[in-house]
Parts: structure tokens; C-alpha cells; sequence
DNA sequence: CTCAAAACCTGATAATTATCATAGTATTGC
DNA sequence: GCAATACTATGATAATTATCAGGTTTTGAG
């Protein structure tokens, strides 16, 4: 694998590493390493202590969180530009969620030191990471208001709509992100016999199509509409 | 009001303040005013345009979110030591939660200019905010997990469980902080009546005692058996 | 290619939760 | 003190969601 250099990344405008200077970034490029993930591959486990952050070149991971009850619930899908680990590094914590790649991925991984002492430093770093988290916390709640007040036909609306802005539709108008329909239901926090019979009616009624796996958004309108109740 | 001196405040010892040099919290100190704030009064709403971040000398302030089928969901409790705000003033948008008084406050009021510049010049008060907001991220992520995966019955038992230990107990044991039964509804994420239906069956079943509105634990360990699932 | 495992799908049923209706009980302002 | 108002409570019912059980289809390793 060529070895970019974090100088030349493009990946960088979307997250918090824009705020280095010259030479922060040099100190970060010299230190990190260059992994593939194959798609249902872990990146970490909750609890793992990080050793550093894993900022994301290429693909998309889930981060999720298994509660008591034995289902995993996805808090979180970190694709191109994000950093994921933060969180725990920052907190000096272990994670709290869990990372596994749900498409190919090609991520970096920035050992904690060069990321402690910058923040220690570079205060206007230290500001971009802040304002980063700052929009995850109100993401959250939102987060915790979708799952507490919509119902789950909504819920799953909402989430294509979400898909298709956040990764958007491949040439044959599908959904450029596919997840299997266990991992929509861990999404919207649903059995996946629910998820499906959802999905089969979205279906019936005309609101999206599908073929195997994969989603396709066909009346998008409709599809806001129900999201947002009516 | 005797107008008491950040300097000498104890609940600085609970947030990020603790972080400031003694120069900064004078200025900080100046510009700060004191009010009280009665229960059921807000201190602000979901939209609203922060000028500053409010910091809990006394009393509870439920922090929630309308959603869109017109139920408030309570996202957070903020007691003594915290500040509300914060997230706003950083991203520098408007609040996307409502803060309302569940019990008589004292708040400080800190205009956001002595936050901002101190937030550019001193990297460890910068930390201690990230840190300070790393932890609220976590324990929203552990929310969003609850609603989602947990039942109204289970939520409900963690939730006396969450205001015993937080908010502790009264001499006659029931929990200090005196929630409505639609509040409780609203932190839980479910309808008033359901909520109340539950409350009746854990007192018939003896996990709690209640008189009028007061709540106590009466039966911690089966309490906490059944909000993990059993 | 083949076949076993995994993923998908549907029906029947049970459990959970919301909604509506109604009545009792506190609280509060005048 | 009393009426208006808000809050608490419970029943009846409907809607939503989970669970179990069975198929079918897809996928991937050998």
C-alpha cells in the first residue's frame, strides 16, 4: 500500500487534523500506519483500550454498543473524514462502542501521543476537536429523541433518508451504503423480523425498491412525509 | 442576592471552570450575574440563541427536546456543577434543547465572551471542556442504547435508579428530587398513563413506597434485577 | 459447481405500549 | 374556603412490536 502522507490527504478538509500546522501533521504522518479492513471486520471491540485514533480514508464502520439484552445497537455509521476513538482517547477511557467495518475500508491509524501533545499545544486544534464533538453530542440527541418518540415505520424511513444523504444512490438508483437488514434493524433499535416486514410493505406501497440486499429510494416525499408522521 | 465570588464557589470544583487561572475566573467573575429561577420557569428554549452558558449553583434543571409528534423528550438532568449551554455557545448555534426548572435554582449566568477568549488562551481549560463533553457524548451514546433496546418497565426502574444516585434520598427515604409523573414519562420516553400504570404495579409489587408525588426505593436489589432484564 | 450456512421473508400469535374515556385527588388563585 | 385547574389513577380497547416457527433465497467456502 502507497504510504499518503497526511500533508497531501484529502480526507483531512473533513475533520479536525485541518486544524495542525505544518509540522503537528508531519509529527502525525511519520507516526501512523496504513490498514485495510475487509468488510465485517472489527477495527475495535467495546472496552478495548485505544492506543491511539483510526481516521477513516475509505469505506464505512458501525460503531455499536450491545446492550444486556444480547442485540447490538448502532449508535453511529463513521464514513470518509471521520475519526473514530476519539471519544476514548480524549477521556482517557476504554470505548465504549465497538467498530466493525460494514464495507471494504481503508483507514489510518494515529497513534494517541502525536494527537496528546497537539491538543496540549495547538489550542485552535484543541477548538476543532471540540466543535467536532460538540455537533456528535447534538447528533445524539437526536439521536435519543428519533428512538423515544417515532415509531419504528417511521424510524426506518428516516434512516434511508439518511443513507441516501449520507452516502447517497449508486447509477441504478440503490442506496450506495448496503446493510443487511439485521443491521438496519440494529439501527433503528428493532427486531429484524420487524425491520423487514417494514420494508416489504415500504415496498408494496410503493415507496422504495429493492433487489436482494439492496434499497432504492422511490418517492422520497412520501418517504419524508411518514418520517415526520403524516 | 449576595453576588458570592467564583473564586470562592464550591460547585467550580464539579465542571471545567476548575480549569481556569486565577486572572480568568476575575473576569469571569465580573461579568457573571446570579438568578433564581423558579420551578417550572425556563431558563431557555429550543432555539434560542445562547449568549452565554448558565452554571447550576443549586436545584435541577430537566434539559429536553420537542419532537415532532408534539412530546417533550427530556434528553438530560442538570444539578449542581453543571453547565448548561455549553454545547451551543462552542458550536456556536443555537440551543437545540429547552431548559426548564424542576426544582427552585440558582444559576450564574456567564456571558460567553469570558468563555471564548479563555477557551482561545488557555489550552487546559480547552481540555477540560472536551473532557467535560466526552463524558456527556458517552453517556448519551448509553441512552440512546436504553431507549432502544430496553422496555418501558426496564427504563422506569433505572431511571428511580439513576435519581437515587444522583439526586440521593430524603430523610424520610423517599428520592430527594421530585419528578411529575409526566416528567418521569418524559425522561423515560413513554406516555404519561403508561408510566403511571408501571409506577402502580412496582408499588403493589413492593420494589417502591409512594406518597402523593414522592417516590422512594423500597426494594433496590429487585429493582436493579429488572432493569437489567430479569 | 455444490451444498451448507447464512440471510431473507412471511404467517400466527403473544406481549407491550398507546390512546381514549372517565373519575378521583391535589393545588392554586381569588 | 371554594371553584377552577392541573395532576394522578384505572379500565377498556386498539395499535404497535416482538417472538416463534416455518419456509425460500442468497452467499460463500471448498
Amino acid at each position: 500500500m502507497e504510504n499518503t502522507r497526511c500533508e497531501n490527504c484529502i480526507v483531512r478538509q473533513f475533520n479536525s487534523l485541518r486544524a495542525m500546522s505544518k509540522e503537528e501533521l508531519k509529527r502525525v504522518s511519520d507516526s501512523k500506519t496504513t490498514k485495510t479492513v475487509k468488510k465485517g471486520e472489527p477495527l475495535f471491540e467495546e472496552g478495548d483500550k485505544l492506543n491511539g485514533v483510526y481516521c477513516v480514508r475509505n469505506g464505512v464502520s458501525k460503531l455499536s454498543k450491545l446492550s444486556p439484552n444480547g442485540k447490538d445497537q448502532i449508535v453511529k455509521l463513521a464514513t470518509r473524514g471521520e475519526v473514530m476513538g476519539q471519544r476514548a482517547v480524549i477521556a482517557e477511557e476504554t470505548s465504549n462502542l465497538s467498530a466493525v467495518a460494514v464495507s471494504d475500508m481503508e483507514v489510518c491509524f494515529i497513534p494517541k501521543d502525536s494527537i496528546a501533545t497537539t491538543l496540549q499545544k495547538n489550542p485552535n486544534f484543541t477548538m476543532e476537536v471540540l466543535r467536532h464533538m460538540a455537533h456528535d453530542l447534538k447528533e445524539a440527541d437526536d439521536v435519543i429523541v428519533n428512538m423515544s418518540q417515532k415509531t419504528v415505520k417511521q424510524r426506518i424511513a428516516e434512516a434511508f433518508l439518511y443513507l441516501k444523504n449520507n452516502f447517497g444512490e449508486n447509477n441504478e438508483g440503490f442506496l450506495a451504503l448496503t446493510l443487511s437488514r439485521e443491521d438496519i434493524a440494529n439501527v433503528v433499535g428493532t427486531a429484524t423480523e420487524s425491520a423487514i416486514r417494514i420494508i416489504s410493505e415500504f415496498k408494496k406501497k410503493g415507496l422504495i425498491h429493492t433487489s436482494g440486499k439492496q434499497i432504492g429510494i422511490k418517492d422520497e416525499r412520501k418517504l419524508k412525509d411518514l418520517a415526520q408522521g403524516f
